[in-house]
DNA sequence: CTTTCTACTTACTTTATGTAAGTAATTATA
DNA sequence: TATAATTACTTACATAAAGTAAGTAGAAAG
């Protein structure tokens, strides 16, 4: 693997999005908070990679892990500021899905 | 793994976007058309993965492979109309890392 | 006639992902 | 009371994907 000569930060966004599930988790997480079940089953990921993705999400600061302690303990993840501002890139796939693929 | 209850469309287009290299070869490639040494050494994929992308972004419908019958040949490889559709998207991914990445 | 260039392919190693089961704390059900 | 279920994980292991290095074939250059 050479030296790469496209722009650093484009790369690493476009590292960010190109690890499998990474997407789909802040996708699902546009639309509010939510736990860790839930994210689970909504996209299809086995807890074993969820966990390490919201790690390293948390790590990035695009999502953050609150922990509610009622009885039982309820834990919700939710995305940052700058996890939200990766709505209009979402809406871009969205769309361009709709355009161009097939379901 | 559960199924997903995430639109099928979106799923397809982020399973795209969410395999290495793809992303960056598109990008690439929004700057004309390139042969396949040139976009090697411009994004520091191995020629083996390199052939292994661009054989899917073929057959995807994103990227066509011309050959130009000179001596010595030459080969071409752009993006079709599906695949410059995804600029606004890559423009997206662009700003955003501007506003929130270091490089 | 050996080296270089281009566009690959093949063989092999390392890393990432998938699958399944386990855990600990609590709660619901028979 | 015993058993099963739920939540948020972790551990162990198998398989798939990616990385590395070398090889190939045709042509041209030194």
């Amino acid at each position: 693997m050479n030296p790469s000569v496209i722009c650093p930060r484009f790369e690493k966004a476009m590292g960010l999005l190109s690890q499998r599930w990474t997407g789909l988790i802040i996708y699902q997480l546009l639309n509010g908070s939510q736990r860790f079940c839930t994210i689970e089953s909504s996209i299809g990921i086995s807890g074993r990679l969820l966990s390490e993705r919201l790690k390293e999400l948390e790590k990035q600061g695009i999502v953050i892990r609150e922990v509610f302690p009622e009885i039982p303990v309820r834990i919700e993840y939710s995305l940052t500021e700058k996890g939200r501002s990766l709505q209009p890139l979402m809406k871009e796939i969205e769309k361009w899905s709709q355009t161009w693929l097939e379901p």
